[in-house]
DNA sequence: ACGAGGATGCTCT
DNA sequence: GAGCATCCTCGTG
């Protein structure tokens, strides 16, 4: 298997997104265990996209970063971790895209379970089923461990990385808008293998 | 099967 | 003080 580099996130956000779908989420755990998802599902986030961390944190007369939160990651060295705290309780993962100073990420939002189930699974609440491991943002940095400590750190080597398999198969990729949002909702940047039961139970804003 | 409501903490206004 | 890139539990049918 094949890392992939920080050439395959120095480009534009939509296309990572697109093609990180069917590659596979690894991590090295510190206690030894070796844990991996097949990505089945996506979403994209561009510095000029009302829904994305990074919007609005360009000075508009000098285009320079205006902005001291955890957002200014979003502009660093592409295949870098950006994780943080949605509604108090979950981390979501992201990688950041596009070269240095441009803004942007994807959403890892869905996996199929591949190594290390067990252990995922010891993560979880005992009511879970076995689909609930790892089909939702939330639920997968829950059974992968990744939190904070995770955030900001080079997604293009071990212990957590990304990797294309050795088989050439490739995968249709589907799209709708993306999943929980308010804002941008119009733009169908949510990207998923169709029919695929580790595909999120959520519901696109422009479906019902 | 599905929907409502609650948990919980950080960031920005 | 509001909003948030979510998930789980507990109602009802």
């Amino acid at each position: 298997m094949d890392i992939l580099s920080s050439d395959f996130f120095e480009r534009p956000t939509l296309k990572v997104a697109q093609q990180l779908i069917g590659t596979q989420l690894v991590y090295e755990h510190p206690s030894g265990e070796r844990i991996a998802g097949r990505i089945v599902e996506t979403e994209a986030y561009t510095q000029d996209d009302p829904a994305c961390h990074g919007w609005g944190l360009l000075d508009s007369e000098t285009g320079e970063l205006n902005h001291d939160g955890r957002a200014a990651d979003l502009f660093g060295a592409p295949g870098t971790a950006y994780v943080y705290l949605i509604y108090g309780m979950y981390w979501l993962l992201n990688v950041v895209t596009e070269p240095e100073g441009v803004g942007g990420a994807v959403l890892i939002r869905a996996v199929e379970p591949l190594q290390g189930a067990e252990h995922m699974a010891e993560r979880r609440p005992v009511s879970s089923g076995h689909v609930n491991l790892t089909n939702g943002p939330g639920k997968l940095t829950q059974a992968f461990d990744i939190d904070e400590q995770v955030h900001g750190t080079d997604l293009t080597t071990p212990p957590l990385y990304f990797a294309a398999p050795s088989d050439e198969h490739t995968y249709e990729v589907a799209t709708s808008s993306r999943i929980g949002i308010t804002k941008g909702v119009e733009r169908p940047w949510r990207f998923f293998i169709e029919d695929h039961p580790y595909v999120s139970p959520g519901v696109p804003s422009d479906r019902r």
